[in-house]
DNA sequence: CCATCTTTGTGCACACGTTCACAAAGACAT
DNA sequence: ATGTCTTTGTGAACGTGTGCACAAAGATGG
C-alpha cells in the first residue's frame, strides 16, 4: 500500500484477455460469499479453491487489473469485491429486457442473479397477445409493438432473446435499431448482427451434445457407433431421424 | 502427424481438439437445416457462413473426423450430419433427469432440442412434496427420494441441476453416487466431483456480467447512466469478431 | 486427354491462454 | 533490526487455437 498507491495502471492499459474477463465474475462470486461471512482477507490459494481455478492462473489474472494483493497475506476481501465490480461495469445500473417469455424466458425473469449484480429487468415482451398484461415475477409482459419504446425510455443497452429460433433474427433486428448493442441469446441460431453489437449465446441442447460427446469416450470410444464404415454412399440410414422440427423452439410459445 | 495408418482416419486417432468439438454441435445444426431443404452438397464457406464461423476454421475441424469432403464440389449434406452425429455419439439414446423443477427445469424439461438430438428426458425430480406427481412437459415430477432408483433403472449417465445454489452440491453428489458421470449445472456454485466425472456449468448472470463488461467499455469507460448511446461508430480497428459471435464458449469446463 | 476451374486439406506462423517456478515484497516474531 | 516465513506478481516455457495462403485433388468442358 505504501508505494504503488492507487494507480498501478500494470497492465491495466487496455487489455484484459476475455479468457480473464470470463473468469472475474466467478470470482467475484466467491468474494462475495467470503464478504457475506465477514472474512477480511483471502489468499489467491483459497480463493481459487472456491472459484475452482488454479491459483496461478488467478493471480495473473488479477494482476491484469493491477496489484491489489499483500504478499504474505492475501487480498482484502472488500476491496477486491469493488474492484472487480467497477471492471465489470457493475457499479451502474443495466437496464435490461427480456424478449419471449416462454419457459425460459419467465425462469430469466425470476433469476435472482439479476438484480443482485446490478442488472434490473426494465420490460418483459412477448408477441403473443394473450401474455400482455399478465404479470411475470412481477413485471406486467407486455406486448411486442411496445419493443422499441421500452428500450429507448429506458435508456437499455442489453437485451435477451428468449424467443424461439425462428423470431430471434427478427427480435434481433428490432432491438439493434432500437439502440441495444448487446444481446444474450438463448434461441438456438446464429443472429447476424451490424458490427458494434456484441452477441453471447447460450444453447441448452449444445452443452448437452458436448457432454454426450466426453460421455460416448469415457464408455469405450470403440464400442458404439459401428466402427468404420467405408465411404459407399451413405444414402441414409436411420440415424436421420431428425424431427420435422429440428431444434426449433427454445421456449414454448406460451 | 501422428504415426502409422496414414489413410482414411486423418488425423482420427484419439484427439479432437476441445475447440472443435464444442463447434460440432453448431455445424449439426446448419448441416440439418440445409437437409431439411433438401440441399446435397454445401461447400465450406456456405457452411461456415451458415455457422457463424470462418472458412478455413470449419475445414480444420472437420479435417480432425477425417476427410469427407469433395474438392471442387464440397461436403455431402447427409453423410456430414451422420458422421457428426456420430462422433458427437448422437446416434445413441441418452435418458436425461432434470433436478430441480422450478422455471428454469420447467424450461428445459419442455425444450425441443433435447428430444430431436437424442436425449430423452427421463425424470424429472424435485425436492418439493408439492410439486410430486404434478405433470409438467407431460412427465410427471417425482420426489428426490426416487433420485437414485430412476438414475439405476433408466442407466442415466447425464444429469442436469437446475436446483437452488444451496441444494446443487448436494444433488451432483447423489447423483455421482448413484452412477452419472456427466452433469450440467445450471445453479450458481462450484461443484466438486471425482475424477472421471465431467461437469459443464451455465451461467446465466455470469453472460450477463460479461456483457456489461464490454458494454462499459464500448460507453468509453464513462459512467453512463441511462440515456440511448449514439450509434457511435464502431468501426473499431480492434479487428474484432467477424461472426456475431463473441466466440467464448458460454460455458466453461469445470 | 488436356486445360481450366473450384474447393478441399494442411503447413506454417502467429496470437492467445495456461502453468511453472521463483525472486521480491511484506508481515511478524524475537 | 534482522531473520524467517508466507504469499504475491510475473518472466518464461509450453500448449492450444486461429487464419492465411497455397498445393493437391477432383470436377467439368472441349
Amino acid at each position: 500500500m505504501a508505494t504503488g498507491r492507487t494507480h498501478r495502471p500494470a497492465n491495466r492499459s487496455r487489455g484484459i484477455p476475455e479468457a480473464t474477463v470470463a473468469r472475474l465474475p466467478l470470482y467475484l462470486r466467491a468474494l462475495t460469499a467470503l464478504s457475506e461471512r465477514s472474512v477480511p482477507t483471502v489468499s489467491s490459494e483459497e480463493l481459487a479453491a472456491a472459484a475452482g481455478v488454479n491459483s496461478a492462473k488467478l493471480r495473473k489474472d488479477f494482476s491484469y487489473l493491477g496489484s491489489y494483493g499483500t504478499r504474505g497475506v492475501g487480498y482484502d476481501v472488500e476491496y477486491l469485491v469493488y474492484q472487480i465490480s467497477r471492471e465489470l461495469g457493475l457499479t451502474q445500473d443495466w437496464p435490461v429486457v427480456i424478449v419471449g417469455i416462454g419457459n425460459l424466458g419467465a425462469a430469466l425473469a425470476n433469476y435472482g442473479g439479476f438484480a443482485s449484480r446490478g442488472f434490473r429487468v426494465a420490460a418483459l415482451i412477448d408477441a403473443d397477445p394473450a401474455m400482455t398484461g399478465k404479470p411475470v415475477a412481477g413485471i406486467p409482459v407486455q406486448h411486442s409493438d411496445e419493443l422499441e419504446r421500452v428500450v429507448r425510455e429506458n435508456g437499455v443497452s442489453i437485451g435477451v432473446i428468449s424467443t424461439p429460433a425462428g423470431a430471434a433474427q427478427q427480435v434481433c433486428d428490432r432491438l439493434v435499431a432500437a439502440g441495444v448493442t448487446s444481446i444474450l441469446n438463448f434461441a438456438p441460431t446464429v443472429l447476424n448482427v451490424p458490427e458494434g453489437v456484441d452477441v453471447r449465446k447460450v444453447d441448452l441442447s449444445i452443452e448437452l451434445q458436448i457432454l454426450a460427446f466426453h460421455e460416448q469416450r469415457k464408455a469405450g470410444g470403440e464400442a458404439v457407433g459401428g466402427g468404420v464404415l467405408p465411404q459407399t454412399t451413405v444414402g441414409r440410414d436411420e440415424s436421420t431421424d431428425q424431427g420435422p422440427d429440428g431444434d426449433m423452439p427454445a421456449v414454448m410459445p406460451a
